[in-house]
DNA sequence: CGGGATACATAAGGGAGTTTCATGCATCAT
DNA sequence: ATGATGCATGAAACTCCCTTATGTATCCCG
């Protein structure tokens, strides 16, 4: 539908010109000069054949065309500007987070809702996926990647490392008479016994790689399903240790020992570089950085 | 009301794009290339400070800010379209004919209909004016002036001068055995006894100037209602000859004498170069000009 | 599983359309 | 009259936009 369009440039002055009835107050609107808005009118004039505007001594008036012309130019402009600054806003005030799986539910999750409150102008859409996403193929405004960095175009920050270690409830920790060593562990209920990473974990501690076989194959799927049923003190969960550091500090769980296993990735906050200075992108990584910050280094 | 309003060609090469969903597709309706489009969708994103679609493989797909942007972009665009398909089509339908009271009331206003007739799809509108107009300042997309031509900016066609002289029907010639001589006029009634004109004729046809005093002082006010009234046989009426060539050659009116006098002007249509060829204007010149053509020169 | 075709991105370069500047002309107000 | 206001115009400069050429990724076909 190749609809014939004026000269876009030339209806624009024309719009403005209609509506203050003076090129010059135009020009001032428009921010050019008088003589360039001449100049369009007189384009315009040429395109559509016949005079917009009767140039009266001091003012100028629209002609029958010219007046049944500039109602409609008005309302579509009008209709333009505010779906514009909608898109404008709408671009500013929505926050597109891209992120694993594993990091939505163990983590994001449970504190988006600090960055809602902290922002409430902007609207957060969190989109999972399980590949490293590309920005050019995906709405996301930022996303959370794990591996080991350098992706070229993307300015990243590392947020945490994938270590892992034993967690559980101070009280459960308690009715042991507390955890001195990796083997005290064992007398306790195991959240995931066959998760696949405790072998790793027991042999750093020193212990059997399958020190954990024969109890009951249980899994609870998710770490934040493991780390609830932890802080009920049903059990000894595995976790990431930098997605429960609120809760240590809360002393809803406790970590008994330092040794960790990893993964051998981390996860990064990462964004394009041309979006690095948009606000909404600056708040979420003004929100996120220190929730991590310090001991994950 | 500054409202702040997109980059216009880049919104123009979205909105096409939006619509067909290809960058290519759009380029070949806006009659650009591929590489165009790609980028003024660029400048608009980063005008808006967030993709407005997703690129997949071999295709694209609109973002959410995206898909409620492109509708109402779309539907401005349309409007404005519409807007302007109807103002050319206006300049192109009506064809606004200034001319002087004289011309008009005389000639113009006897024959327009014929035009009309001629071309339907044109409306016409004849405004009449006391003095020389000027095209800026007024509606006018073709003139018919009096004067002696050369006017700068606009194009020039003689129509005819300004001779005059006496006229009358057939019938009333007969009931006098036929005029031969200027000084058989006196022995019938004269329409308008104290034109102006007479002296002048009545000299340069040998007769005394005042040949006519005494005679009471009717005046008819227009030259064609003194034409309707010599049509009707009620007397000899001094007309402009060119105005009522029509009428000599059906046989409703005879000049009886070569003796004219003269105005010492022309009547010219005129139009600004500029509209040279419009089609309207190309109608009406070309409809006028035989009407006066040859005998006029 | 190559090879071609399709579609978008990007870099460099040039050109046409706009804009500005300077000036002129007409009108209006003082 | 005289200055101020407002639009037109011509020349020159600039800016933006478009084109050309090429690259990259994906899909399709045999």
């Amino acid at each position: 539908m190749a609809t014939q369009l004026p000269p876009l440039a030339a209806i624009r002055a024309f719009e403005a010109v209609a509506r203050h009835g003076s090129f010059t107050r135009a020009a001032g609107e428009l921010g050019m000069t008088q003589s360039a808005v001449s100049y369009q009118i007189k384009v315009l004039e040429e395109r559509v054949g016949t005079p917009l505007f009767v140039r009266r001594p001091r003012r100028i008036a629209l002609t029958e065309i010219g007046r049944r012309l500039a109602p409609a130019v008005s309302e579509a402009f009008e209709h333009i500007a505010a779906a514009w600054q909608e898109a404008r806003h709408g671009a500013q005030g929505t926050l597109v987070i891209n992120t694993l799986q594993t990091f939505a539910t163990a983590w994001l999750a449970r504190h988006v809702g600090s960055f809602q409150l902290a922002h409430p102008g902007i609207a957060v859409r969190i989109e999972t996926e399980q590949k490293v996403i590309d920005f050019a193929r995906n709405e996301a405004d930022v996303a959370i990647r794990a591996g080991s960095g350098g992706w070229p175009g993307l300015v990243e920050h590392q947020l945490i490392g994938t270590d892992f270690s034993p967690m559980l409830s101070p009280r459960l920790a308690a009715s042991v008479g507390g955890l001195r060593e990796p083997v005290d562990l064992l007398k306790l209920p195991i959240v995931s016994p066959n998760d696949p990473w405790w072998p790793d974990w027991l042999v750093r501690a020193g212990l059997a790689a399958d020190a954990l076989a024969g109890r009951p194959r249980t899994s609870l799927g998710s770490q934040s399903v493991e780390a609830s049923a932890a802080i009920a003190g049903q059990g000894v969960a595995l976790l990431t240790t930098a997605f429960y550091r609120q809760e240590i500090e809360a002393g809803l769980l406790v970590q008994p020992f330092d040794i960790v296993g990893t993964e051998g990735q981390r996860y990064f906050l990462v964004y394009p570089e041309a979006r690095r200075n948009a606000p909404k992108t600056r708040a979420f990584r003004d929100w996120i950085l220190p929730l991590f910050d310090q001991k994950t280094a």
